[in-house]
DNA sequence: ATAGCGACGCTTTTT
DNA sequence: GCGTCGCTAT
């Protein structure tokens, strides 16, 4: 417990009982959640078995787990630690059939619950415009959240014919989802939490299992994951949350920051815990966030500090037009590279994405090399998109929206028409939509496609046959799929640019699919697909080592930091959205402050911040003023830059002193021309170990390590020891891998068990 | 069955 | 300004 502040430590042994830790940005927040689990092994000797710690994000929940691993050893991998999701995937894989649904079910994901929407909408005849699949899922997902069953909305929203077809559809969705063998991942905690409800022998099970629980990031938490963190903590309340009421930034996700509000009035006996030093900025970076987060009403009274220096101040930088903003940023970027500042150092973020667009070009035509997070997911491009739905399809056959997808892909003359009607036959007799087409022959007014269709089904079963071989592992049906498919075949031939980045793509997956071959213990479809369903892109951050600046909006920048970070677009109407200017829910202003006080505080040594006077936005030209949030950082933490002469400026201008003229600006001259280019597919990234592979209990003398013993790595996979040198207390190890080669790595940090 | 064209709509997005 | 989606003409 070495190196902890009072207050951390505090937090650490703060055993029994509900404890509330609110932890403000940059304050060691990790520190202290590995720590405490540490203490609790250690020092209190609790099971480790008996330990549950939740996050919201695959990558949290590893460095969670790898970071537990380095202090204590050996031991931590019977510490459940997982994210909401993939804790409730793993217990209902376990007893969903208590609630009626089938243990092998597939997860959704938002495109796939659009399709069932859109053809719900469809089906009932509504009208596509007054009801749209967007606006109607949004309200199914906030209903779930909620915990609220389609019976009680319809109840509840009695009086609104709208409302009543919503329900309609609502019931519907899950009806059409249940008959899938599919749930979203809303589904995944709201089932859980009824799974609980109604087999309480189930719940007992769990409250027994974990006797002290950790809930990370609390203030993202919904209300769902609220009551079910309520009901696992109902018999033992050692319960622990921590998170920052000030960095609740996704409220438009269904997050309820009164989850954290009202902790202490929810466990009375809670004891609580701020950590209010800053171990990351500048007393001029924290000082700014301090004074604008101050100007929110609904919130945790606390005061970051620091005992860092002062640092540069910040640098405030108004230009005439984003494209001046964009150049500005690239040629600041570079004087900063030619001070030895390493590119990796240096973040850019933004309200939006489509800020990227105009820093991209300049940053392309100033040869500047960037890394951008965003656009779209890998697991949601249309190639991948694809080769997973046959996946699925092998996995599940009932999976109906997966055999509509690739039923006609790659092209193979069975058109929409025919797809229809197997769909409304297959609903008349209650059958999936593939038993339909085992059996082709008996669906009226398909006679022209029957051939097809036959084709299609022999090629499915003869990939399905091959796992009756105990030997074939995920990564030969995958192969099974692109053969028999054509689908590599054909982008071959269609020789683009495009087409070639889609095969990178699919050689991608085919990466994936034999890294989870190598860590998992027994290889099968259904968990690689669960895998690639609860594996978000984000995990990649970072994972690349060569000199790139990072760009993307400061939603995802939470939890990040960066010696250097430059804030853009800093102008009303972008940021503060023009949406929560106008809400007339005041919150809405708040939560996009917390946001603002998210970005400042990823800043380490410098922050620059900016804004431009005119803004193209949606294809038209608004001229801007300085957003709201500037004027609310007292200028003595602010050296400001451009022109404050002109349009956009007014009152409030006389808290800054005025300096320099930004006149250095190229001005319009080839903005434009900047070729558009598609930003390479983003690559690498280890793969979610997730459940499953964790390594069995050992305990023993798994930290000492001879010449010639037989290891298994977590990632490297199996070696032999070939070398070990003392160092100290600890022993520097040399490992030969079979997979990576030689790698050296201290005894008592690596995660590596012996054979 | 599919290419092509016009209408629309448009913050943020841990799973 | 740009991408997505659905309808229409071939």
């Amino acid at each position: 417990m070495q190196g902890l502040n009072n207050k951390q430590l505090e937090a650490c042994c703060h055993i029994d009982g509900p404890l509330l830790i609110l932890a403000g940005a940059g304050s060691g927040k990790t520190r202290v959640i590995t720590h405490r689990i540490a203490y609790l092994m250690n020092e209190m000797d609790v099971n480790p078995y008996n330990i549950l710690a939740i996050t919201f994000t695959n990558k949290a929940a590893n460095e969670m787990r790898e970071r537990v691993d380095n202090l204590i050893g050996f031991g931590s991998e019977s510490v459940w630690v997982s994210t909401f999701h993939s804790m409730c995937v793993r217990i209902l894989r376990k007893h969903i059939d208590k609630i009626g649904m089938s243990k092998d079910f597939t997860i959704y994901d938002d495109t796939e619950q659009k399709v069932v929407v859109r053809e719900i909408i469809k089906d009932e005849k509504l009208d596509p415009k007054l009801y749209s699949e967007k606006n109607i899922l949004s309200i199914i997902s906030k209903a779930k959240e909620d915990y609220v069953s389609p019976d009680d909305y319809e109840r509840d929203n009695a009086t609104s014919y709208r409302s009543q077809a919503i329900a309609r559809v609502y019931r519907e969705y899950q009806r059409r989802l249940q008959r899938n063998n599919a749930l979203d991942f809303d589904d995944l905690i709201y089932k859980t939490i009824f799974l609980f409800e109604t087999n309480p022998d189930v719940l007992r099970e769990y409250q027994e299992r974990f006797k002290y629980i950790m809930v990370d990031e609390y203030q993202d938490t919904n209300h769902t994951q609220f009551i079910l963190v309520k009901q696992l903590a109902a018999k033992y309340r050692n319960l622990c949350v921590v998170g920052d009421d000030d960095q609740s930034i996704y409220k438009f996700r269904g997050a309820n920051i009164y989850n954290i509000l009202n902790f202490e009035k929810q466990y009375p006996d809670a004891k609580v815990v701020k950590l209010e030093q800053n171990y990351r900025s500048t007393s001029n970076i924290l000082n700014a966030a301090n004074s604008v987060i101050a100007n929110n009403e609904g919130r945790k009274d606390k005061t970051l500090w620091t005992e860092n220096e002062e640092g540069e101040k910040i640098t405030f930088t108004k230009y005439g037009t984003g494209f001046e903003e964009a150049s500005g940023i690239a040629s600041k970027i570079r004087s900063l590279r030619s001070q030895g500042v390493s590119l990796n150092d240096i973040s850019v973020l933004y309200r939006t994405n489509n800020q990227s667009r105009l820093l991209e070009e300049k940053l392309i035509m100033e040869n500047i090399p960037y890394i951008l997070y965003g656009g779209t997911d890998f697991y949601k491009r249309m190639e991948v998109k694809d080769i997973v739905c046959y996946l699925k399809v092998l996995a599940n056959p009932c999976d109906d929206m997966a055999v509509k997808r690739i039923i006609n892909v790659p092209k193979r003359g069975i058109g929409d028409t025919t797809i229809n009607k197997i769909s409304t036959f297959a609903n008349e007799n209650n059958l999936d939509f593939y038993d339909v087409l085992l059996d082709i022959e008996e669906c009226p007014g398909v006679s022209r496609a029957v051939d097809k269709i036959k084709g299609f089904v022999d090629m499915v079963e003869e990939i399905r046959n091959m796992q009756n071989d105990p030997d074939c592992l995920p990564s030969n049906i995958f192969d099974a799929v692109i053969e028999k498919t054509g689908y590599v075949e054909l982008l071959n031939l269609e020789n683009t640019d495009e087409a070639r980045a889609r095969i990178e793509n699919i050689n991608e997956l085919k990466n994936k699919v034999v890294t989870y071959e190598e860590s998992a213990e027994y290889p099968n479809l259904v968990e690689l697909l669960e895998e690639i369903a609860l594996v978000a892109d984000n995990d990649n951050i970072e994972d690349d080592d060569t000199d790139k600046v990072t760009l993307m909006t400061l939603h995802r920048a939470k939890g990040l930091e960066f010696p250097y970070v430059f804030i853009c677009g800093m102008e009303d109407g972008l940021f503060p959205s023009k949406m929560s200017i106008d809400s007339d829910d005041p919150d809405a202003l708040e939560e996009e402050r917390r946001l603002c006080y998210v970005g400042i505080t990823r800043a380490m040594e410098k922050l620059f911040i900016s804004a431009a006077e005119q803004r193209m936005i949606n294809g038209s030209t608004n001229y801007c003023q300085v957003s709201r949030f500037v004027k609310e950082i007292p200028k003595q933490y602010v050296e400001m830059q451009g022109d404050f002469t002109r349009l956009g400026d007014n009152g409030d201008s006389s808290r800054f002193a005025f300096k320099n003229k930004a006149n250095n600006m190229l001005f319009g001259v080839g903005d434009n021309a900047a070729a558009r280019y598609s930003s390479k597919p983003k690559t690498g990234g280890s793969f979610n170990p997730g459940f499953g592979k964790a390594f069995p209990m050992d305990f023993g003398d798994s930290k000492t390590y001879c010449v010639g013993d037989k290891v298994r790595h977590m990632k490297f996979g199996n070696g032999i020891v070939t070398e070990v040198k003392p160092a100290g207390s600890d022993a520097e190890i040399t490992v030969d891998f079979e997979r990576v080669g030689e790698k050296k790595m201290f005894a008592s940090l690596v995660k590596m068990k012996k054979l």
